[in-house]
DNA sequence: TGTAATTACGGGATACGTAAAGATG
DNA sequence: CATCTTTACGTATCCCGTAATTACA
């Protein structure tokens, strides 16, 4: 069957210019085509759209409704287009980004809304949460990961690296020691992360991909980075987390380095995933770019970065 | 290229019903093709509409918007075919029929409004006018012709047959005597049409397919036929014209009927004729089998006739 | 492991243009 | 008779389903 979207252009075009040959020029088709086209609508709507002779075009009242009917509808079509072609194009309409608590708060909150005044037709939503989202479920366009990557079903460009370092407050290294081997951590308070598979609650990796595990033990634990840095400054123990959470801390003295025998374990970096489909929206791969471009060389939070 | 509505009919069910197959089992097509409706979308279009995977469809902004688009195109190009259709199965719009003034006046007037009475989404506007109009540019549904066809581009269908007659009023031919062949024509005021090129203005045609043609002169012409028979009511002459015109003086006594020896030229009848095109539409073939209905068998004007 | 989406592939329909015919003013 | 629409016809395209493959829960 012929293509009704094309019926309809033909048609109108045909109507416009008066003649089926001009159609045919304009639309860079045939003659016969046209008359094809034409043909073919009336055959489907069982209605004559035109009289026509070689000389003269005349609308039925038919093909003159049809005709109000076809112009709205190709400009309703091409608005469509349009609209789904500018998400291609342009950052318009919302995104969502999810981002871990600490790392948010710290990295991204203070120059997210820099990427939000470059593209006015957009709304950002961000997403504040460390526990693992569904994207698509919950329909987030973007998050960003920290660690390891797993899930096969996104896509994930990395927007910079990570370390990890363990760390505790002077008057915690004071009373109790400064450990100097992973053994030694067996005597201490680690304070343990609830959620990451990689610093699981009770165990603590060290080494190239985290070959090395440590058991631990600890009086305070939480799911949230920050909760443990702030039990850290209290002295309750060492932790063992990412550079960013503490490097002002650390910058500041409130907390100290510790160096052991074996090299923290190597996170493949922080990531952006984002839903794996072969036409990523413009707004999309734009807060990628602006992201990488943000974090681009040293991280900020490595910078001038005390201690191991 | 895949059509592009059926793209969307697709894209709109797989989206109602949450899984490509089922849109397949209900569309009736295979899961292939369900497949490459969307991808072709979606190539088309440079976007991603759907996330998938075998369990789940989650729609991507943009595909929420097409969605919305989508639907509502579909809906107004059903309703344009269904307005398209409607036109073909019930009369409606309006019918613009045109009829020559005298027969109009007598036949058709009187029995339209049945017509119209009959088809409440239909206006009726009655032309009356005894000039040859061109149906197409001036957008005539259907007109009435009297005679003999010849527009090739008009289709006819007979409605009546057709009788011409020779009469004058009593009082003429008391005083001019009654002709009794074509030949005493000659020597008779013969009151002539201008308009039919069957009855010329200076000639009057006589015998099968007319080939027996007579010069005639009169002192009055007109090329409406009401005005001829008026000057006929008057004594100026003779008048030669169908039987619907002169039926009621006929019978009235108020005009005579004149036998001569060669019979009136064999007109083809009373003919509807309309532009020929593959799907005329309902109002114009109700009209057509609502006129044919009305002259059945001997048509009106011809009862009681008296004379030739 | 079973169901769903995708890809591979072959056959048949058809969209398209060239060229000739028909129509019109 | 020049121009425009329509028909005839051959071809390359691509639309489609079957079947195999991959992905997911």
């Amino acid at each position: 069957m012929l293509d009704r979207v094309t019926g309809m252009q033909v048609f109108v075009r045909v109507v416009s210019l008066g003649s089926f040959s001009a159609a045919a020029r304009s639309l860079g088709l045939s003659q016969t085509m046209v008359t094809k086209h034409i043909t073919a609508l009336e055959e489907r709507l069982g209605v004559t759209l035109l009289h026509r002779t070689t000389r003269r075009l005349n609308l039925t009242e038919a093909g003159r409704r049809y005709l109000q009917s076809s112009e709205r509808i190709l400009a309703e079509i091409e608005e469509a287009e349009t609209l789904a072609v500018a998400d291609r194009v342009e950052p318009r309409g919302t995104l969502r980004i999810n981002v871990p608590l600490a790392f948010g708060m710290r990295e991204i909150a203070p120059i997210l809304p820099r990427f939000a005044a470059r593209h006015p037709k957009l709304t950002v939503d961000l997403g504040l949460a460390d526990r693992m989202v569904d994207l698509i479920e919950e329909r987030w366009d973007l998050a960003i990961r920290i660690g390891r990557m797993a899930d096969s079903s996104l896509v994930a460009r990395k927007l910079a690296p990570l370390r990890l370092m363990v760390c505790a407050s002077p008057a915690y290294l004071q009373e109790h020691g400064t450990p100097k081997t992973v053994d030694d951590l067996r005597r201490h308070s680690c304070l343990g992360y609830m959620l990451s598979a990689a610093t699981s609650a009770d165990r603590w990796l060290f080494g190239k991909d985290g070959k090395m595990s440590v058991p631990i033990s600890g009086r305070f634990r939480a799911d949230n980075g920050d909760a443990l840095r702030l039990a850290a400054l209290e002295g309750l123990g060492l932790i063992y987390q990412p550079t960013f959470l503490l490097a002002d801390d650390l910058r500041d003295g409130r907390l100290r380095a510790v160096t052991l025998d074996k090299p923290p374990v190597t996170f493949d970096g922080v990531f952006a995933v984002y839903p794996a489909e072969r036409h990523p929206p413009a707004k999309v791969r734009a807060c990628i770019d602006f992201l990488v471009e943000a974090f681009r060389g040293e991280p900020p939070w490595e910078r001038d970065l005390p201690g191991a």
